[in-house]
RNA sequence: GGGCGCAUAGCUCAGUUGGUUAGAGCGCGUCGCUGAUAACGACGAGGUCCCAAGUUCGAAUCUUGGUGCGCCCA
């Protein structure tokens, strides 16, 4: 027996009850070790920083990390999944300081790094919780007691061994970053916060002259917003190929070089009259020196000179010249732009061009005449100590007491101030920096990328190949707490410097101290974790005796690193590797798979492939270990993004999503993972929307449930018992492991309904498989959906007469139930990795009355092969023109409302062509049953009820006649359609007489369309049209009296809440003779279709009379249980 | 400001190499079915395929330029 059902499932408490089982019976170790000698499917978990509450977006990103690697499991891969943490970096700092209410360095120097580390550390752990409940109630099957933390020892160590071997190789070095700083906070601030701090403001618009030093008459004009920023000037900026012109003011006679597309404008502006004296490309103005607003360094340095980098003969002057930078435009300004390479990234990188111009060492040194507080440091002793910002004004007003300046303007723009001081300016400015040689390896990272298959494709060449193409070196440090310490000890009095890989190396170290700090430490508080020994503070006390200077100490850089490079290494960093587990790092490198959203093109995705590609490439030196491209991810899904229901970006203050605890308690995982899965490919960035949720719950799920308790209920009444029919061990319960069992014949042998569900069941694992195998879960649910969806709606609802039939042995019933039941036990294995919460709770009752001898839980099953000789594609078509037929039936039926019950005398159907007649004509009791006629008759010869219209088939005639077609496609409107026809019947072919030449059609020429004619019962599809006769009999009319009276009887034992096998008798009385007639006529019928014991003509005692309408009589029916 | 992506029915989304009647589900409406039943089926209404121009015999689809949204970077 299989289990009874509820009436009404709950699946929220279905999953509950399977995620004990698996729990209970450890089924995710079981699946592992069961696989345990097969190939290697290699996961990589992109370790979530736990540092906020999971939200739905978060659900998609761990339901396609499961999706995969349940189902190559299940195809009989070996597919570890080790969980990972993300622990270290600025949010997690941030955190911290929001609940302590601080926020600048300052204030966290003040409360002590040591503590505040140990806050942060404490702080990770707080939603980590939440996470994993997650991931566990999603069926997210994951080893969390194995997760990989990046602030553990071990990780670090592995993350210290890679910037080892990158120093050791001279890819890690030091100079300045332009960031964003705070200077009032003393801090850069991430690309993310400075992002939110952006507004638009009103700044100060300068025009200042730079005169030539060959011609001071003549003055370059130069623009610039941050007039603070000129004290510092280095060079001038025109893009090469630009024109400029020289003009003359007329009135004062001074020549101005500016852009020649902004002379118009700007001549109009300050209502100048200018003449152009001269024109010239930007190039040719290259090289020519100026004299800075200010002198503070020129005057030192006006004069100096460095020998050239490709020739040393030459020399040039160090700075205050015009260069070339292509980033000038003519947008806004004047097309020639002061440089500051302390105040700007992009001036940074001229600057960077034009120091490799010059011999090592011989270049312009960066000017700063600011110090890191914002403030003019005495190398601009005019302002010495005053904020930048509120110099502005007075800068100008000196340049115009000097003559400099041309023009004050305001300009409004976007610019960033701090998101925790909003009334604070950030100021773009150069900080001490390491970095990372990665434009050394750009061609290797283009080459590796180039390998990796990614979905959706145009990430590769996209976004990520973009991306890569204008890669920079990765500025590495930074000047935060919470993080890898940056392993690099410097000598004290030389300033030479070495890479440690290893606390133990530390501990090595000749004259090593200072490992003291952190045995107080934890001897003050043995709470402590270990691995906080190695981060900062303990790891800064540590000094060793310096291999450069006898004497002198090798004390840590202060620094830590970008928390990106720790996600990056998690490869290796995972396993400890180097350190130990070499071989399985070696056994899981690269990943097969990997997935997270389209955020992390330039995080986790840029980082591991960096990373691995500067370790592991093909073309680095001292590369100890190479692997072949792609590495370390072969396939990668980008998932979009999941915005809230507002189309705005899910959050938290707006309330614009559930939290997943609801969804789960409201309706499943399962629902919200079909939904992830099956309503569009994971990379569009989709609106979140709880309606769709819910209802894949009965598009889907409910559907499924429905065909499956269908069966159990009926399995049960008939006694059907596969567990009975077959002896021995069930195997995989698949079609192969049934066919000894007894009552189970070959499909050959089995009616066409029923080869026909296992076609489409075969047809249907194929397409999933071969979805799946190229990582596509929407079309692999596309799939399943319309299986299920010809299983309930075609098979089921055509099979129920086989399933209500009274001879429990005949053999088109067992056929019925080993069919439905092949298909049930194979759906459960083909929905298992989608959703497996429902396809454990199907098996364990389909599955769970062989006992010890299936196999426990689905999960552990094979995954389906198509059968390949089960499929017949002619019989889908075959059955998809039946099901059409039907379709078109009701639809006429419905226009001229004739009830279905009703039944009629006879259809019949024009088909557009007769290829599949013969076989149709053998099935027509399937159409007879479903439309409830008496007959069916095919015809091609439907003139009499249908117009044919003829059309070119473009597709074909389109590249044959080109712009012929809209004449031919006219021509064949107007002419008649029938006699069209009857031509190419007769000759093979159409001809046309088209703007003056013939033209010939055959019959692949042309598609023909049938029309209704209107008069009839009639409906038109694409492959036929169904025409109805209407005349309704006597005899008819009575039978449809008795299917009314079914159903009526049937309302009534369900009122009566009889139990399905309940037999009972009937009464029914009436004036009407027509009806007595007709429940005379078909007694037997009646009571066949309802269990009846006697139908009589009379009132029953001891039932209720239920008023009735049959047809247009009156009538009063009586029920009762035997 | 730059790069990438998206824009199709009231809602959520499909839409193959360009092919002439643009689909699904939900919702709405009408009807049907009735022992899978708090299900199910059929049909209908609902579309300037964001806008504009171009290429083509033919454009939701290709090109260019806009507009709006998102992400990443400034």
């Amino acid at each position: 027996m299989f289990p009874e059902n509820q009436q009404n499932v709950q699946f929220p408490q279905l999953e509950a009850e399977v995620l004990d089982f698996w729990k209970s019976q450890k089924i995710y170790e079981k699946s592992l070790d069961a696989r345990r000698d097969g190939p290697k499917f290699v996961f990589y978990e992109g370790p979530p920083t736990a540092n906020g509450m999971p939200h739905p977006g978060h659900c998609l990103t761990r339901a396609i990390k499961d999706v995969f690697p349940r189902y190559r499991t299940m195809k009989g891969y070996y597919c570890e999944r080790k969980a990972g943490w993300d622990t270290h970096g600025l949010p997690v700092e941030v955190e911290v300081c929001k609940e302590m209410g601080i926020h600048s360095k300052e204030e966290i120097e003040n409360f002590g790094i040591e503590p505040f580390i140990h806050k942060c550390q404490a702080s990770v752990w707080r939603y980590m919780q939440e996470w994993e409940r997650l991931t566990e109630r999603l069926g997210f099957w994951l080893k969390l007691d194995e997760a990989y933390v990046t602030y553990h020892q071990s990780y670090v160590e592995s993350v210290w061994w890679a910037l080892k071997n990158f120093y050791d190789r001279g890819l890690l070095y030091q100079g300045h970053k332009i960031v964003w700083w705070w200077a009032q906070g003393g801090t850069a601030l991430s690309a993310g916060e400075v992002g939110q701090g952006y507004r638009e403001v009103a700044d100060p618009s300068v025009y200042v002259r730079f005169p030539l030093v060959e011609d001071p008459k003549t003055a370059l004009l130069v623009w610039t917003t941050t007039p603070w920023t000129l004290p510092s000037n280095q060079f001038a900026a025109v893009h090469p190929e630009l024109e400029y012109s020289t003009v003359e003011d007329e009135e004062t006679g001074e020549h101005l070089i500016l852009a020649t597309a902004l002379v118009e404008p700007l001549a109009t502006k300050t209502k100048k009259n200018w003449k152009t004296i001269a024109t010239c490309l930007g190039a040719a103005l290259l090289g020519k020196r100026y004299l800075p607003p200010f002198d503070y360094y020129y005057k030192t340095l006006g004069d100096a000179q460095g020998r050239l980098a490709d020739n040393p003969q030459a020399t040039q002057h160090l700075a205050w010249r015009v260069v070339a930078a292509d980033f000038v435009t003519t947008d806004s300004g004047t097309g020639v732009v002061h440089q500051a390479p302390a105040f700007g990234e992009v001036d940074y990188d001229v600057l960077k061009e034009e120091q490799d111009r010059f011999a090592p060492g011989e270049g312009p040194d960066l000017i700063c005449a600011v110090g890191p507080d914002g403030k003019f440091t005495a190398e601009a002793p005019d302002y010495q100590g005053r904020w930048v910002k509120e110099a502005d004004k007075d800068i100008a007003h000196e340049l115009k007491t000097r003559g400099r300046l041309f023009l004050l303007d305001q300009y409004l723009h976007d610019y960033p101030f701090c998101w925790r001081a909003d009334e604070d300016p950030l100021i773009q400015y150069p900080r001490k920096s390491w970095f990372l040689r990665t434009t050394q390896f750009k061609d290797e990272m283009v080459a590796n990328n180039q390998q990796i298959n990614w979905l959706p494709d145009h990430i590769r060449d996209g976004r990520f190949g973009n991306f890569l193409e204008s890669n920079v070196d990765w500025a590495l440090s930074r000047e935060r707490y919470w993080g890898t310490p940056l392993p690099i000890w410097v000598c004290e009095e030389t300033g030479q410097a070495e890479a440690v890989c290893s606390y133990a190396e530390l501990e090595a170290k000749p004259g090593a101290t200072g490992f003291e700090v952190w045995a107080a430490a934890k001897k003050k508080n043995p709470e402590l974790v270990d691995d906080l020994k190695i981060h900062k503070p303990y790891i800064d006390a540590i000094t060793y005796d310096s291999p450069f200077a006898k004497g002198a100490k090798m004390q840590r850089v202060t620094e830590v690193i970008d928390c990106w490079f720790d996600s990056g290494a998690m490869p290796f960093a995972q396993w400890g590797y180097p350190h130990q587990n070499a071989d399985r790092f070696e056994e899981q490198f690269p990943a097969d798979f990997i997935s997270e959203a389209i955020d992390q093109t330039r995080g986790w995705f840029y980082s591991q492939l960096a990373i691995s590609t500067l370790l592991f490439g093909k073309g680095g030196d001292g590369q100890t270990v190479r692997h072949e491209y792609p590495h370390p991810f072969k396939n990668c899904i980008v998932l979009g993004l999941m915005l809230g229901e507002d189309g705005q970006k899910m959050s938290k203050s707006k309330r614009n999503y559930r939290e997943p605890n609801e969804i789960f308690d409201k309706y499943g995982a399962d629902a919200l993972r079909w939904y992830l899965f099956a309503n569009q490919p994971p990379w569009t960035s989709i609106r979140y929307n709880e309606q769709s949720i819910k209802d894949s719950i009965p598009e889907f799920l409910l559907r499924l449930w429905n065909v499956y308790s269908f069966f159990t209920i009926y399995a049960n009444i008939d006694g059907f018992q596969p567990e009975q029919a077959l002896t021995g061990q069930a195997g995989q319960l698949s079609g192969a492991d049934f066919a000894g069992a007894k009552g189970y014949r070959p499909a050959a042998e089995r009616s066409e309904l029923d080869r026909w569900v296992l076609s489409e069941l075969n047809q249907a694992i194929a397409t999933v498989v071969e979805r799946m195998d190229a990582y596509d879960n929407y079309g692999a649910c596309g799939a399943l959906t319309n299986f299920v969806d010809a299983l309930s709606n075609w098979y089921v609802r055509r099979s129920r007469d086989r399933f209500w039939s009274g001879d429990k042995e005949s053999p088109e019933k067992q056929d019925a139930y080993w069919t439905l039941y092949e298909c049930l036990i194979t759906t459960c294995k083909l929905i298992a990795p989608f959703t497996p919460f429902l396809a454990e709770g199907l098996w364990r009752s389909l599955a769970g009355v062989f006992g010890d001898r299936a196999i426990e839980s689905v999960h552990l099953c094979d995954f389906p092969a198509p059968d390949e000789t089960a499929i017949d594609l002619q019989l889908s078509t075959r059955m998809n023109l039946i099901r059409e037929i039907s379709s078109l039936g009701r639809k006429a039926r419905m226009d001229e409302k004739l009830k279905v019950r009703q039944p009629l005398s006879l259809v019949e159907v024009v088909l557009a062509d007769a290829t599949h007649q013969d076989w149709l004509e053998s099935h027509g009791g399937l159409i007879r049953e479903e439309l409830n006629v008496k007959d069916v008759q095919f015809t091609q010869e439907g003139q009499k009820y249908i117009d044919y219209q003829v059309q070119p088939n473009f597709k074909r005639l389109g590249p044959k006649i080109g712009k012929l077609l809209p004449q031919v496609k006219a021509a064949l409107a107007k002419a008649d359609g029938g006699e069209l026809l009857s031509q190419l019947e007769s000759n093979g072919q159409i001809t046309l007489e088209v703007g003056g030449q013939a033209i010939e059609l055959d019959g692949e020429d042309i598609q023909v369309r049938l029309q209704a004619k209107p008069g009839w019962a009639a409906a038109q599809g694409k492959m036929c049209v169904v025409v109805l006769n209407k005349e309704l009999t006597p005899e008819l009319l009575r039978e449809g009296y008795c299917k009314d009276l079914v159903r009526l009887i049937q309302d009534q034992r369900k009122e009566m809440d009889l139990a399905y096998t309940d037999r009972i008798e009937i009464g029914v009385t009436t004036d009407a003779d027509e009806l007595t007639a007709a429940l005379t006529e078909n007694g037997a019928y009646i009571t066949g279709e309802t269990l009846g014991e006697s139908l009589v003509l009379n009132a029953l005692t001891g039932a209720t009379a239920i008023e009735c309408e049959i047809g247009d009589f009156a009538a009063k029916l009586f029920v009762k249980k035997v």
